[in-house]
DNA sequence: TACAGTATGACAATATATTGTCAATTGGTA
DNA sequence: TACCAATTGACAATATATTGTCATACTGTA
């Protein structure tokens, strides 16, 4: 006789996400402030760094499964910090090829220094096969929305 | 002997929930649009309509994990849309508290039908169990996280 | 009471990210 | 070749969220 709607399965899942997602960003943020980076110039300098053939812009965003346009700025402004130049394409004239400078590899090397120890004090104790079977669990989701919102719009 | 250096087993969990975060306030975005609604007021709406006695805006970030700043944006947005008012606080004449309208508690009704199927279809076929561990798993990381940041920052 | 510390909301500046629009480029096809 | 659809980068506008600063309001304590 309740009034009340059971709310689904997934829903604190979602929260967690959420509130987890702005933790990372403020954590990671704080880890890397003093290499002129930030949470989001990081993620795109990661991407840049560990590919192993360059990369447009735009392959960078469906990467990170951001848009062509956030990458773009935060590209731009890897540029101006001297970290990423572009490089041009054969296969394309107007889609340019991302590439590590000297210093961005030096910077980059640096952020992963950090972030490694971090990310394993993080998460001491925690059984891997654990670790693993959520991460898993996000990626079919993932798979399922993404899958969905294919059929209703064309750009992620 | 090899240089690579090994990846913390979080990493890619966290990777996973940078892109489901994005994915999930796109598709909250799509699933109440016409409601006047988006993810970021939705997510304040949805606490003002279920918390068990009003909060004023910064017990509202709190408990969503935003700042105040970013509450009190959103909150007066939602304000000028006439789903939430100010209500006098006795205990504090400078935090009022956030109250529904009755137009608010209709939008926040039809969004809540809307999100449970949403969800439960997104959800099928995945066992609970499997889920409430996955939550759990986040949550630990979520405290470990906060609480190191607490020792650094005063304001979330 | 008086005062110090903390919490709160207002305001501004900035960073991040999306959406919409456009022209240039590319590839496929009639 | 000529045309059409898709991709790409540039640009603008907007939404979201953080940080910093300030004056006001509350709380506890001397």
């Amino acid at each position: 006789m309740s009034k009340m709607h059971a709310a689904a399965p997934l829903t604190p899942l979602f929260i967690s996400v959420f509130r987890l997602n702005g933790a990372l960003i403020a954590a990671g943020d704080r880890l890397v402030a003093d290499l002129d980076l930030t949470s989001a110039r990081w993620q795109v300098l990661g991407v840049v760094a560990n590919v192993p053939a360059p990369l447009s812009v735009a392959s960078i965003a469906r990467t990170i499964g951001l848009t062509r346009q956030g990458v773009r700025g935060v590209t731009a402004e890897l540029v101006a910090s001297g970290l990423v130049e572009f490089k041009p394409n054969p296969h394309h004239r107007r889609a340019q090829l991302v590439v590590l400078t000297d210093k961005g590899r030096e910077v980059e090397h640096a952020a992963r220094r950090r972030q490694i120890p971090w990310a394993t004090a993080l998460g001491k104790g925690l059984k891997p096969r654990h670790i693993e079977e959520a991460a898993m669990l996000l990626q079919t989701v993932l798979a399922r929305l993404e899958r969905h919102s294919d059929t209703q719009k064309d750009e992620l």
